[in-house]
DNA sequence: CGGTAATTTCTGTCTATACTGAAATTACAG
DNA sequence: CTGTAATTTCAGTATAGACAGAAATTACCG
C-alpha cells in the first residue's frame, strides 16, 4: 500500500510525538496509520507500508493491543488478523489516560504514600513535608480524574467546550469580563 | 551530601517516571533532589549526591532552567551558583504542562492544520477527515487549557476539588446520584 | 496427521542518546 | 593583568532500547 504525502507526513510526526511522551516510535506509527485507514489492515500490510521489519510489527501491535488501543478482527475466508483502532480522537484520548494512570500514576501514588510513612520514620521532616505534599497533589487529580472520566462523553465535551466560563456558574461567582 | 533512604528512593523513582514520560532520567532526578532539598544546592552538591558526573548536572540544569523549572541565584560572598526549584507542587505542574503544549501541542496543531489542506488537495477524502478530526480535538482540548490556565490557583483548585460535581451547577442539570 | 500460511519469540546487531572526563571558557579576586 | 575557582562545551565512550532476520510456534486446511 502506498501512501499520500499527508498521510507519510502525518505518521512521521505522530510517531515523533509518541517519542517526546515515551512511546516507541514504530508503536506511534502504527497506531497512526490505523488510524487514517478507513480499513482494518494486516500485520504485513502495515510492515509494508512503513517498511519496518515484520516482526517489529508483531511487537508494535501486541503493545497496542495491550493499551486497548488496537483491536485484532478476522474476516470470512481470510486466516490472517487485520487490526483496527477507534477512529474516535476523543475515545483514544480517554484510552490513552486511562492506562497511563492505571500504570504510572496508582502506582506513584502508592509509592509515595510508603515513602511519606517511611520518611516520617526517618525523622526527616522536610523530606516527609515535600513527599507528601506530592502526594496529596497526585490524590487530588487523580480523584479529579475519576470522577471525570466516568461522565458521559457529551457531558465532558461540554465541560471542555465551556472552558473557564464554568466558573459563570458556581455558586460564589467570579467577576467576569466586563464588571468591575 | 547524604540521603535518607525515602529521599533516595524518590528520587529514583522520579527519574524513572521521568524516563517514561519521555525525560531524561537524570534531568527528573536532578529535579526531584532540588525538590526535596530545604535550600538551594550548587551543582557539586548535586553531582556528588546523585553521583553523576559535574557536566551532566550542569547539562541538566541547563535543561530545567530552559522548562523554567529551576532557578539560579546567588549568596553573599560565595561564587558559585545555587539553584532550587518551587517546592509548591501545582505550581510545577503548571510550568510543565505548559512547556509541553508550547513546545509540542502548539506545533501539531499548527502542522495538522497544514496537513489537513494538503490532504485535501490530494483528493484523500479519508485522510483529510481524520487529520481534520485529530486537529479539530487538538484545537478544543487547547482552548479548554488556555482559559483554566489563566484562572486563579485558587479557582483552579476549588474546580478540582469539586471534580464532577460541578455538572451540579450547569443550566441543564444532569440527574444526580439518588435521583430517578 | 502432514503441510502450509500466519504469527510470535528470540538472539544478535545497530543506533540514538546519555554520560564521562578533559579541555576551553568565563568570572572574578587580588 | 594574573591566577584560581566555577562552569560549560566538546569529543569520545558506554549503554539502553529499537529493530531485523531466523527459528519456533500456532492455527487450520485437506
Amino acid at each position: 500500500m502506498t501512501l499520500s504525502k499527508a498521510a507519510r507526513e502525518f505518521i512521521l510526526h505522530w510517531g515523533e510525538m509518541g517519542n517526546r511522551w515515551g512511546v516507541n516510535r514504530t508503536v506511534a506509527q502504527v497506531h497512526a496509520l490505523l488510524y487514517l485507514s478507513p480499513e482494518p489492515l494486516t500485520a504485513e500490510d502495515i510492515a509494508d507500508t512503513l517498511s519496518v521489519a515484520r516482526s517489529n510489527v508483531s511487537t508494535s501491535l501486541r503493545e497496542l493491543q495491550n493499551w486497548q488501543l488496537v483491536q485484532p478482527a478476522h474476516q470470512m475466508g481470510d486466516r490472517r488478523d487485520f487490526f483496527s483502532t477507534s477512529q474516535d480522537v476523543w475515545q483514544l484520548f480517554l484510552t490513552i489516560i486511562q492506562q497511563r494512570v492505571e500504570r504510572e500514576i496508582e502506582p506513584t501514588i502508592a509509592a509515595l504514600n510508603r515513602l511519606a510513612i517511611e520518611a516520617h520514620a526517618e525523622r526527616q521532616p522536610e523530606v516527609t513535608e515535600r513527599i507528601a505534599g506530592m502526594h496529596a497533589f497526585l490524590r487530588e487529580l487523580h480523584g479529579w480524574y475519576q470522577q471525570v472520566s466516568k461522565l458521559p462523553p457529551s457531558t465532558l465535551r461540554s465541560l471542555v467546550r465551556m472552558g473557564a466560563g464554568i466558573t459563570r456558574w458556581l455558586p460564589t461567582p467570579r467577576k467576569t469580563k466586563g464588571e468591575k
